[in-house]
DNA sequence: GCCTCACAGATTGTCGACAATCTTGTTGTG
DNA sequence: CACAACAAGATTGTCGACAATCTGTGAGGC
């Protein structure tokens, strides 16, 4: 069965042309799995679907490609990329580097508006965190919020394009799919907290190493899991 | 006056597709400067120069962008992005955490072929400098080359793909047309020779160390000249 | 029985044309 | 004289069609 759909409203205001708009949408489905990992992406059925050409299509599949979401061969067509135990290590190191760099830079900063947000959001989590009673309280996107605020702390307009434009929608991917949010909710609080102190006090060396032993953390807890489910 | 050129047929064999060697043809005419920094990019002029409908012409011109070469605005166009001193230093930022990354996870995975290939690089580098004694011996490509293998030895697609793939075209882009290439010839390839033996002994925490202490050096470095050239 | 080759079908790459939008220069008014 | 509205020109966004290429199926030969 085919259904014609047009583009999701929600979608339609954050960008003006519809190719944007099918970007947005596609990459979406692909982060919360809708298209599924690893499936074929066809221009033809897709284009038929949200009653586009195919060219505006094209225009959004590229984007995507250029994301790191879909992989195109010539003359072959592309394919969403698959999730494999290697690529979310990988993904792991690299967000250890650059988020490590964030709260470096983060802390030298050192811009009122940024930190107030931050102690905010942490409260905000505080008070979850209480009413759930740390079985899981770290909702994913809760967590998130905490890594893309700090990132936008560092002032580093590369950074921030690097790691909110691109990486994090990975990341996103393999929460969704894999499930992979970690249950180290108390732990992660307080390490939280101490991260946003040594931002908080000028001190972008220990920021960078708390948030990089914080993202290492999670590596080798998601690595344990790994190996003890086979 | 317009001269009708086909696509260089050095570009042309690395890709399949015209809008690849497209893609690849003013990769190189913006890197270097031939397309001017912070010029528009023209859609139908370039397709007629090229002789190439304006529809493969678009794809290269969306690719560049999302290389962050281009920027893009609805309805408006596409201009080369500007050098500025900021993302000059943000770049330093960001590939001292990233390429410091590679020294760590280069000095673990400890493959001998890339640590061959690194030696001879080196020893090639000093022959050189021995030749011109030091005064600027350090073509920009050697040390470019040197960084390049450091990261491809890393084994992380990921951190493989954001330096290489992208950052280091925005690296080269600034080198040609600010022409920042340092003249800390003798230094700079001490460090060098440091690092690969970090590398070499399996201690990824002093090559991150090293490595990271390399690139603020030529940060530091640049900060300097700027600062007195005004 | 297995491999090679050719053919049909579908998909991708490329092209030119039309509609929507922005930029620029001009005109008119306070 | 300055500023705002308007019109001409050009550029971008979108579309449908054609040609080149790949995938998979089936026939034929060893």
């Amino acid at each position: 069965m085919v259904v014609v759909e047009s583009v999701e409203p929600e979608a339609a205001d954050s960008g003006q042309s519809l190719a944007e708009r099918l970007f947005v949408t596609l990459r979406g489905e692909i982060v919360d799995g809708s298209i599924p990992a690893g499936s074929k992406i066809s221009e033809p059925e897709l284009a038929r679907r949200f009653n586009a050409s195919r060219g505006s299509l094209r225009e959004a599949v590229m984007r995507l490609e250029s994301l790191g979401l879909l992989e195109r061969r010539v003359n072959v067509g592309a394919r969403v990329v698959d999730l494999s135990e290697r690529g979310l290590l990988e993904l792991y190191d690299v967000r250890e580097a650059l988020e490590g760099m964030a709260c470096r830079l983060a802390a030298t900063e050192h811009r009122g508006e940024d930190l107030l947000e931050l102690r905010r959001m942490l409260a905000h989590h505080e008070q979850q965190e209480a009413l759930q009673a740390g079985t899981a309280y770290y909702q994913p996107e809760g967590d998130f919020d905490f890594h893309f605020r700090i990132v936008q702390a560092s002032n580093n307009d590369l950074l921030i394009d690097t790691l909110c434009n691109r990486l994090y929608y990975r990341v996103r991917m393999y929460r969704y799919q894999l499930g992979m949010f970690s249950p180290r909710a108390k732990s992660a609080f307080r390490e939280h907290s101490n991260i946003i102190d040594a931002i908080e006090a000028g001190d972008g060396e220990l920021a960078e190493i708390l948030m990089r032993r914080h993202i290492r953390a999670s590596r080798l807890n998601i690595e344990k899991k790994l190996t003890t489910e086979r």
